[in-house]
DNA sequence: TTCTCATCTGATACTGTATCTCATCTAGAA
DNA sequence: TTCTAGATGAGATACAGTATCAGATGAGAA
């Protein structure tokens, strides 16, 4: 087995552990990214054509619910999921040349933590999302 | 009509304002919380039952890109739409109720600032959106 | 007012993600 | 090893949203 703790967690929760959640496990491990159900059904499907596809989306809401994996929402309406670990997307577009960079999530967490104190929400999720010009086409406009 | 401003939106906007747009808009806008595309269509279809669906996702739309309403993931792969102003980008979403409360952009502009002194960017426009419980939701759901 | 045409509407078909059903199989306990 | 609650695989189904297209219409021009 690639990871053991999987294993423990699935097992922890009063889970079977079966070969296929195991190889679905591995396979949003190693994938180090937010993957899809479906993404992940075709590369696994590769290595294990029998592997079922409504398996695969059980097995991502097990995990979910084990505490093994989280599920965020992407654009689009699709699930995606990440091993352990919630990542956010907060992104900063440049509007002149389409360049977008990831802004970390330590800008957004203390703003969530006053609004929530302000508030009485408790806050899931968070979608920051910036739009202007990068220094590059700051430059080549004052030029 | 019940709003006027609606209309001047879509006009300054380049858009037509046919009574389709009209209704969709102030059936929004009295709703006064995030609704689905599929909720003010089976609303609107009593009063007007040849009032199309595709209509109503794509006026949906139309409203979002006119900044007169503001698009929002929902839990289950649907979008929310809510009516707001242009100037107020930024919502606090109650994924339990349905309820939404303006995030006041004093909690956004001290981010943009460190984004920007971070990254070079110069900032235009941001928009943030969190998602969770209101405290109402979490009570509830404690007893 | 009437004309004109770009664009909007409504009906329907289609796409893609996710869930449900059910016959069969199996992990894990005894 | 046997037993059984729960998992699997295959296919059907549900549902939000999009695409298409013929016909209708808003809004500016004449």
């Amino acid at each position: 087995m690639h990871d053991p703790r999987m294993a423990d967690r699935l097992r922890h929760a009063g889970e079977r552990v079966t070969p296929q959640r195991v190889r679905v496990a591995a396979a949003l491990e190693a994938a180090r990214r937010q993957v899809t159900a479906q993404e992940l059904w075709e590369s696994l499907r590769g290595s294990d054509p029998s592997l079922g596809r409504a398996t695969v989306f059980r097995t991502l809401e097990t995990l979910v619910a084990a505490g093994a994996a989280r599920r965020l929402e992407q654009d689009g309406h699709v699930y995606g999921y990440i091993a352990c670990r919630p990542e956010h997307h907060h992104h900063l577009s440049c509007v002149g040349c389409g360049r977008v960079e990831e802004i970390d999530e330590a800008f957004v967490a203390p703003v969530a933590e006053r609004v929530e104190a302000k508030s009485g929400f408790k806050i899931d999720d968070a979608r920051l999302d910036f739009y202007g010009r990068c220094a590059r086409c700051v430059a080549a406009a004052a030029s």
